[in-house]
DNA sequence: CGTTTGCTTGAATTCTGTCAAAGCAGGTGG
DNA sequence: CCACCTGCTTTGACAGAATTCAAGCAAACG
């Protein structure tokens, strides 16, 4: 929990009273999920946004020929849900489940609001954040529309190198949309 | 102007006093573009979020080949801009141009912050946007990283039909990220 | 009426994915 | 300490798909 309480502090530049704190950690569950544990499966409503705290977890889907596409990639300070079945409480495309045993601190809709609209640090960090989302997933539909494998791959390896280390490059081609072989072609000099 | 009030009053939920409208309007201004004039070059740094009163506009990158990825289109009723450099101040790699002779209402960063500060009806229509944005955005990466061209263009066609009437094909399939030979495989049956 | 813009098509090329197999850890249990 | 998994990575041959380039047309526009 305290990662998370330094992480609104840093986020928004707001420090939290003691009362504020208690609150967040009132309404912020702790889960704890070992590898290969679901946080969310295709078809069920997002109830809960996570926190990652200790661990990894990927979200992503499986395609009518059973095969997984990578839609995000989590670790420690990363947030994991599927935001459009979380806000409009819609069925799910997405399974979420975790790479390593992993603590997450997950919270709902409502109790959500209610920090916003009560915390000025939490609203503030939420705002930020939702900012940044979009930031990056223009990146990335830019990425996807324009650039070669090879140019994606050198991206991802700057930009997140965290990720390089710590996920099978089966995840790492999925993440970026390519198949194994073609990240095996652009890794071993492009033959 | 009227329509941008309207829009504000029927995303936010709130009503407007005859204050807050002029506020809005003495913070917005209007400018007017003909077709083919740019709003953004690539290089410059986005001063200005638009909202499209009237008319229709594309943001794109070029690439190292000349050839040009299209990441946005937009129409009446929709916002322009580049999201990183607007917030971020840095230089855009985007070019923001106009396909029809347009009327926009454009505002600085400021601006925007002193009206989400004033008026809640503002704020909260831009953390929905914000949102929506990010869902959007989400669904996008989906459809580049696991659909085939033929479900994007089906996608949409569903999605946003009205696109499909009011842009070349040219322009739709760089906007899915397909050649227009692909794009014409597809809606000729496939041959 | 000439020019521009957009749409379509054919043939060759390049790229990427598929499938199956083999090698290489790292961890586990006997 | 060793043998055996299991999961991950890489590779080769092949098939499939998309792109490139060029050309021909139709429609819209001034």
């Amino acid at each position: 929990m305290e990662l998370l309480l330094k992480y609104f502090e840093l986020k928004s530049g707001i420090d939290l009273t003691g009362a504020d704190k208690e609150l967040i950690a009132q309404r912020f569950k702790l889960k704890r999920l070992k590898k290969k544990q679901y946080l969310l499966q295709e078809g069920d409503i997002c109830k809960y946004i996570s926190f990652i705290v200790k661990g990894a977890a990927r979200s992503y889907s499986v395609d009518e020929r059973g095969i997984e596409h990578i839609l995000y990639l989590g670790i420690e300070g990363w947030w994991m849900g599927d935001n459009e079945s979380f806000t409009l409480h819609t069925a799910s495309r997405y399974n979420i489940d975790m790479l390593e045993d992993t603590e997450l601190l997950i919270i709902t809709q409502d109790h959500l609001k209610e920090l916003i609209e009560k915390l000025p640090a939490v609203a503030s960090t939420m705002a930020t954040i939702n900012n940044n989302r979009v930031i990056a997933a223009e990146k990335r539909i830019h990425a996807a529309l324009s650039q070669t494998p090879e140019q994606r791959f050198d991206v991802l390896s700057n930009d997140y190198p965290d990720l390089l280390k710590r996920f099978p490059l089966t995840m790492i081609a999925s993440y970026i949309g390519i198949s194994t072989k073609t990240l095996g072609r652009i890794r071993n000099g492009g033959k």
